[in-house]
DNA sequence: ATGAAAGCGCTAACAT
DNA sequence: ATGTTAGCGCTTTCAT
C-alpha cells in the first residue's frame, strides 16, 4: 500500500537547530542524548533553538545510523485475553521509563501465526523480543536466533528455551490444585479447559493427571472436558459432568471465567458448592475472591511476570551478553483456598 | 541509555541481494513492494537470492528515505482496562493485514500524562495516531496538529475534535439508562462511578442528571457516589446508599465490574433485586447476561469501535485528505434490559 | 568540549 | 522493465 500522507511535513531537522544555536549537528545530538557532555551554556542555546523551532527528534534516522531501535516486540496469543493485560502493563511500566516502546503483535495461538507475525515485524528491527509462548516452528527458532537480539519467553518454564525465561510451572500449578482437591477427599475430579486448548493447556493437564496418579485416583477420560468459550460453555460442561453415571465431585476449571460460569450454573441448578461439587479455578480473579462461596484459585503473578521480563530485557540490552547465557526465572504461584473446595 | 546490543549483526543488505541476483538495488526494492512491476524471471532470481542469504528488509532505512513509517500509535488510559482490549483487537485486525504495526502508549488518565507520552512517541514518526481520550492539553493539540498525520479520537462524540471521531454518546447512553430506571417507577436512582472519575464519567453523569430532570425527579447529591475500585468499593457504596434515611431504590453502576460487585453484596445482604433495589450497569459483559438475575446493561460496541477507527485511519492514509476535513462516526449503543431492573 | 567527514540502507526522481 | 544518482537525518569515528 502506498500512503501519500507524509509522516510529518516540511520538517525542522537537527541541522536547523544546530545552525540557530551556532553549533554543529553532532553537538545537538549530544545535547539530546548525553547532556552532561555538552557545556551548560551551549546546552542552553540548543534548548532555546529547539523550543523556538518546535524541533522533534527523528529516531528513524537515528536508528539507521546507530543500528539500534527502541522498539520492543511483544507477541501475545490474542489481545482479548484479559489475563495478559497485567503482564503487558508490567512490561510497559519497566521499559517506558527507559525510552523503549512496546509494539504489540498477535500469534493467533499457533506457531504458524507466530512465524507470520515475527516475519512481519522483523523489518522494524526491534531491539528485543518477548513472546508469551514457548512453542515455535523450526524456522522461527532459526530466524530469531540469527536475528540476535535478547529474547524472552513467558508462558511456561521450559527445558530448552531460545533465550531467557520468566514464568512459573504450569505443570506444578495444576498438580498442586488437583492434589488439594484430592486431599479434601474428592474422587471424581474433572479437568475442564477452554477448547480447543493450547500447549499450556496440555502441560496443565499433565499436572492434573500426575496429581491423580500421586493420589492413587483412577484416571477417567470422561472427566477431561473441552468447554466452549464463555459462561455458557462452562455451564454445558458442568451439566454433562453432573449427568454422568458416576458424576464429578470436583471441577478444576482451567481458563478465563470458566469457574465463574460454573458457579452460576451451580446456583441455577441448586447444586451446593462445595457440598455436592467442589469448584476450583486456574486463575485467580477479583470475582473468585468475592463471590459467595469464594472460589479456590491459583494466583499467577501476572504483573510481576511482566515486570521481571522487562527488567531482564533491560539488563540483557545493557550487558550485551550473548543469547546463549540466558536466565530462567521461576516466579511461582499461590494456591488460594476458599470456601468452594 | 546506551545499548551495546546490535539490532542485528553483520547484516545482509538489499545491495547484497541485488548483486547475487544480478540486478540493481532498486529492482529488489520494487520486487518487494510492487512485485507486478518486475519481470517474473527477475523476480524469481531475487526471491532465490533472498532465500539464500536470509535477507530481512530494513524498514528503518526505508522509512528514512520515504518519510513514512508503518507505525500506528494507540494511546489508551491504561492497559489494565480490559474493556479496551476489544477495541484494540478491532484496530489490530484492520491494520495488521495492511502492514501497519500497533505501538501502545498509556496516558495514565491525565492530559499531562498524554502530553508526556505523545512527546516520547513522536520521534518514532508514527503514520497515524489514535487516542482513547478527547481532552488534551493546549500543547498536545498544537503539537498533534503540527505533526500532521491522521488523528482519531475515541471515547466520546465531541463537538470540536482534533481529527476524526469514532464513538457513541456517553451522555445519551447514561441518559437512556437512567430514563429506563425512571420509567420503571424508580424514584431514588443512584449514580455510582469508579473514583476519582474522568472526563467521560462527568459526561455520563450529565446524562444521568438530565434524565432525572426529564422525568421530573429531584436531584439528590447524596445519590452520586464515587466508589473505590473493585468489588469491595461497589459493596461499600451500596451499603451506604441503602443506609440513607431515604434509601436508593435503583443503582446505576458506571464502571468496570461495579455492578457485579453490587449484585454480590445484594445477595449477601439478602436485598432482593429488582424488588428492593434495581441494578443497572454501564457496560455489558458476559457476566451481566449470565448471572441470575441478569443485569440490565448498556452494550457499547467496543470491537466495532476499534474496527471502524482502523478503517477510517486506513482511508485517511490512502486519501491523504487534510486533517481539517474529518469525519465523526456515531456507532450508538444498545440498552439490554434484563431481570435486574 | 566541540567539529568534519563519512555513511547507515534504503527509495524518490528521473532516466533509458 | 530496469538502472543511475542523490540523499533522507541522524550517529560513528576520528580529530582538535
Amino acid at each position: 500500500m502506498s500512503f501519500s500522507h507524509p509522516a510529518s511535513s516540511p520538517n525542522v531537522t537537527m541541522a536547523d537547530v544546530a545552525r540557530i544555536a551556532g553549533v554543529s549537528t553532532i553537538t545537538v545530538s549530544r545535547a539530546l542524548r548525553a547532556p552532561q557532555t555538552v557545556a551548560p551554556a551551549t546546552r542552553e542555546r540548543i534548548e532555546q533553538a529547539i523550543q523556538q523551532t518546535g524541533y522533534v527528534f527523528d529516531s528513524v534516522a537515528g536508528s539507521l545510523k546507530s543500528r539500534r531501535t527502541n522498539l520492543v516486540l511483544v507477541l501475545i496469543p490474542s489481545i482479548m485475553h484479559s489475563y495478559l493485560a497485567h503482564m503487558i502493563q508490567g512490561i510497559s511500566d519497566v521499559i517506558s521509563p527507559r525510552g523503549l516502546h512496546l509494539v504489540l503483535g498477535t500469534t493467533e495461538e499457533t506457531p504458524e501465526g507466530e512465524e507470520r507475525t515475527i516475519r512481519a515485524f522483523l523489518p522494524l528491527r526491534p531491539c528485543a523480543i518477548l513472546m508469551h509462548n514457548t512453542v515455535h516452528t523450526a524456522r522461527t527458532r532459526e530466524e530469531l536466533l540469527r536475528y540476535g537480539v535478547p529474547l524472552i519467553e513467558t508462558g511456561d518454564l521450559i527445558a530448552e528455551p531460545l533465550g531467557h525465561v520468566v514464568s512459573y510451572s504450569n505443570h506444578e500449578a495444576a498438580r498442586a490444585m488437583t492434589a488439594h482437591l484430592a486431599a479434601t477427599g474428592r474422587k471424581r475430579i474433572a479437568f475442564i479447559y477452554r477448547g480447543p486448548g493450547n500447549e499450556r493447556t496440555w502441560i496443565r493437564r499433565s499436572g492434573y493427571r500426575q496429581a491423580l496418579a500421586d493420589a492413587g485416583l483412577t484416571f477417567a477420560p470422561e472427566l477431561e472436558v473441552a468447554a466452549e468459550p464463555g459462561f455458557a460453555g462452562a455451564a454445558t460442561a458442568l451439566r454433562y459432568l453432573m449427568g454422568l453415571a458416576q458424576p464429578a465431585d470436583a471441577g478444576f476449571f482451567v481458563g478465563d471465567d470458566l469457574a465463574a460460569g460454573a458457579m452460576i450454573e451451580c446456583q441455577r441448578q441448586g447444586w451446593s458448592v462445595p457440598g455436592r461439587i467442589a469448584v476450583a479455578a486456574y486463575d485467580d480473579s477479583e470475582l473468585a475472591a468475592h463471590v459467595d462461596p469464594g472460589i479456590t484459585s491459583l494466583r499467577i503473578p501476572r504483573y510481576e511476570l511482566g515486570r521481571q521480563a522487562g527488567e531482564l530485557l533491560l539488563e540483557s540490552l545493557e550487558s550485551g551478553a550473548p543469547l546463549s547465557d540466558s536466565r530462567s526465572i521461576d516466579l511461582g504461584f499461590t494456591l488460594n483456598v476458599r470456601q468452594s473446595t
